[in-house]
DNA sequence: AGCACGCCGACT
DNA sequence: GTCGGCGTGCTC
């Protein structure tokens, strides 16, 4: 009997084997099957590779079913593999991630509707002694012959009611039949001429485009000025993949925001594109995943999760915002979906465009070694000015106590408002205060399941936690002491600020925009549609407001408080916080009117501020490598950290001090910690860090798998790997 | 991931 | 005396 290994979406350490039943024909590797597995049935992927010859036969169990799919190709198999290898995740766990629409295996149900029987096309022509109502008729002159529509349809177009149809379906005129499905994934239009392109603009375009036509692996950094419409110049690498017949794969940060990225496709293409995002549900979901793995998707607009979706032919992979730190998955395999879609696209012979106004110092130094091919934009389409960077001093001109927004600041946003423009206001913080404290007893509102301080939300009335959810009443009197109207809101949020605005500038119309009051794409697009429609003044917005907003009539942007992402130890730190506010202020003037940028900020002299100023970027990039480079940081040097978590401190505690007593020692390599994680409680866990540090040409894996083979975790405590981390905490 | 087996508290 | 809590362990 015929075994084979089958790979079960499940956190296994391996494959399983199993048999194949007598006159079943061997599925071959990559066909999604149906086995069983300890008294119930799981789906699984036939893997590659000799089943295990010592396994006894009693031990094997037959392949129940065979999808009618397409097998997984071979290029998603070893990506699948990749992946579980590089971040030391079981290949199950991955693949679960390619198979996260089990659903869409079955056979999409196929819906019912009625069609012309022989005595109804005998009717129809008039062939027939019988007589028919005129509601009959009208029934028998809308369906065509061999015509299949739903009873509903058909009684609308017919002009009769759903009894008309019924009857005649009793009256044997009409007989059942299957809807054919709707081609649910319009193509695009490929005929249709793209935009104008500046100069710059099509040589650009002609480079993806050849990258895209090449019909091999390469990876081009695409960079260019906020504005300079980088956007329109990858569609036409996207329009020369589907020329080539294969699919094209956009990767966004945050799809749910991307309404007006989407306009854009549909403006070039004349359809819209498919869209795959963790909040997509299950008929969508597995409609989506099914027509992918058939070949019935062209593009596909997603986030990271999208990059294991099943595609057929994948010619392109498109990663817009490279360097937005929201690629990295945080929780279960923790992976970086532009790395990954790096990997992907070498795995599928695709070529793969890295897009960005504001690149990591990784993929610019990739670039700068030649392993990344370069093509910039230095100019803002349309001619527009790149908006003035001012760093308003808050030592010299500070803000009322009190208040947050500087004199100078409140009246440049007056005379925005007063000429007829918009202003932004932007700070990097939800909520109305960070921070709540009793005067009386300086006692201070934390959360119960988080080294966190609780974010008063004035609006729900709440204390929320920012890192589990956990939220309470404000209290009336402090917990603490008892006292009364004691509690005193620190700091500035988003709603505090748009408070200070409101007394401010009582009459412009004033805009909200953190992830509270725009939580899907139909409140992005509806805040999208108010300000293009300049119903709105001034907005007041958190990070969201950075992601690639066009709005043409906006010219001044504030930041409120400049240095807040510098605070703490993190490596990438000043290089996050020019992104950012480099993201903020590029949506300023980008139209005809010139914009401009105030940022406040303590400390005018620090290098992100210099570097916003000057929009010497470059600059800025080459001194923060010049920092990394000695200590072998990254992109000069590799970094795995291992989180230690456990709902008991002391087995936190005993468990990170073994696997600091079992660190590796070698040339090249470094193990810092284990210490408290900035974040020493998360969801009512104790958590303890180490961090590995290599050089660059180190694998760390090896390391990593014999250095946790060392040291025995009891079930309690979790180890979580994190190969190239992005957040510290 | 499920689902079973296995040891300690509130019920008929 | 049982029903049932969810802690560990196995599934080809």
């Amino acid at each position: 009997m015929a075994r084979l290994r089958v790979l079960l979406p499940l956190p296994l350490a391996g494959t399983y084997d199993y048999r194949v039943p007598a006159g079943m024909p061997p599925p071959p590797p990559g066909s999604f099957v149906q086995v069983p597995l300890s008294g119930r049935e799981t789906l699984g992927v036939v893997w590659d590779g000799e089943p295990d010859p010592d396994l006894p036969e009693r031990r094997l169990r037959d392949i129940a079913a065979v999808f009618d799919i397409p097998p997984m190709t071979e290029s998603l198999r070893r990506f699948i593999e990749w992946v579980a290898a590089y971040t030391l995740s079981p290949p199950g766990a991955v693949l679960r991630m390619a198979m996260s629409a089990p659903s869409a295996l079955d056979p999409p149900a196929a819906k019912a509707g009625w069609r012309l029987s022989e005595a109804g096309l005998r009717a129809k022509l008039g062939q027939s002694n019988a007589r028919f109502t005129e509601n009959r008729r009208r029934v028998l002159d809308t369906l065509e012959e061999g015509e299949v529509r739903g009873a509903t349809s058909l009684a609308v177009a017919a002009g009769v009611s759903a009894g008309v149809v019924r009857g005649m379906a009793e009256a044997g005129l009409l007989e059942p039949a299957l809807l054919p499905r709707a081609d649910e994934f319009p193509r695009p239009d490929l005929s249709r001429p793209g935009p104008a392109l500046g100069p710059e603009q099509q040589d650009a375009a002609a480079q993806l485009r050849a990258a895209a036509a090449a019909r091999q692996f390469g990876v081009t950094l695409l960079t260019g000025v906020t504005g300079s419409g980088k956007t329109e110049v990858y569609l036409e690498a996207v329009a020369e993949c589907l020329k080539q017949g294969r699919q094209a794969l956009v990767l966004l940060p945050e799809i749910a925001l991307s309404t007006q990225w989407l306009e854009r496709f549909a403006r070039r293409f004349g359809a819209e594109p498919a869209l795959w995002h963790s909040e997509l549900g299950g008929r969508r979901r597995r409609d989506t995943w099914r027509a992918v793995a058939e070949g019935r998707v062209d593009v596909l607009v997603g986030a990271r999760s999208a990059l294991f979706l099943p595609f057929p032919d994948l010619g392109l992979i498109v990663v817009d915002e490279e360097h937005e730190t929201s690629f990295k998955q945080e929780e279960g395999v923790i992976y970086n979906a532009r790395d990954m879609a790096v990997v992907r696209a070498r795995l599928a012979g695709a070529a793969c465009v890295l897009v960005s106004a504001t690149p990591s110092l990784e993929t610019l130094t990739n670039a700068e070694q030649g392993r990344y091919a370069a093509v910039h934009l230095p100019v803002r389409h349309g001619g527009a000015a790149l908006p003035a960077v001012e760093v308003i001093d808050q030592r010299v001109a500070p803000p009322e106590r009190g208040r947050f927004l500087s004199p100078s600041l409140v009246a440049a946003i007056r005379d925005t408002i007063a000429g007829g423009q918009q202003a932004m206001l932007f700070l990097n913080r939800r909520g109305y205060a960070p921070l709540t404290l009793c005067r009386h007893c300086g006692h201070r509102m934390r959360c119960p399941n988080c080294t966190a301080w609780l974010v008063e939300h004035r609006l729900q009335r709440r204390l929320q936690c920012h890192h589990c959810g956990h939220a309470e009443p404000i209290p009336p009197t402090c917990p603490e002491c008892n006292a009364e109207n004691s509690l005193t809101p620190l700091g500035p949020g988003v709603e505090r600020v748009q408070e200070e605005a409101a007394e401010m500038f009582p009459d412009a119309r004033r805009l909200v925009m953190a992830s509270d009051t725009i939580p899907g794409p139909a409140a992005a697009a509806e805040a999208a549609r108010a300000i293009e429609a300049r119903e709105v003044d001034l907005i007041i917005g958190t990070q969201i407001v950075a992601k690639g907003w066009h709005f043409p009539h906006l010219t001044l942007v504030g930041v409120v408080d400049a240095d807040l992402g510098l605070a703490g130890g993190d490596l990438r730190a000043a290089e996050r916080t020019v992104q950012l506010l480099h993201q903020v202020a590029g949506r300023a003037g980008r139209a005809e009117a010139p914009g401009r940028v105030l940022l406040q900020s303590w400390s005018p002299e620090h290098p992100v501020m210099q570097a916003l100023v000057s929009g010497d970027l470059d600059g800025f990039m080459a001194a923060e490598a010049g920092q990394r480079r000695p200590g072998h940081w990254p992109p000069f040097g590799r970094l795995a950290a291992l989180v230690v978590s456990a709902e008991d401190e002391r087995e936190a505690d005993r468990v990170a001090r073994d696997l600091g007593m079992a660190a590796p020692r070698g040339e090249g390599m470094e193990v810092l910690g284990p210490a408290p994680a900035p974040l020493a409680m998360l969801r009512g866990r104790h958590r303890r860090r180490l961090l590995l540090k290599c050089r660059r040409e180190v694998a760390v894996q090896p390391i990593l798998r014999e250095w946790l083979g060392r040291v025995a975790v009891p079930a309690s405590v979790k180890v979580q790997v994190d190969v190239d981390p992005v957040s510290f905490l």
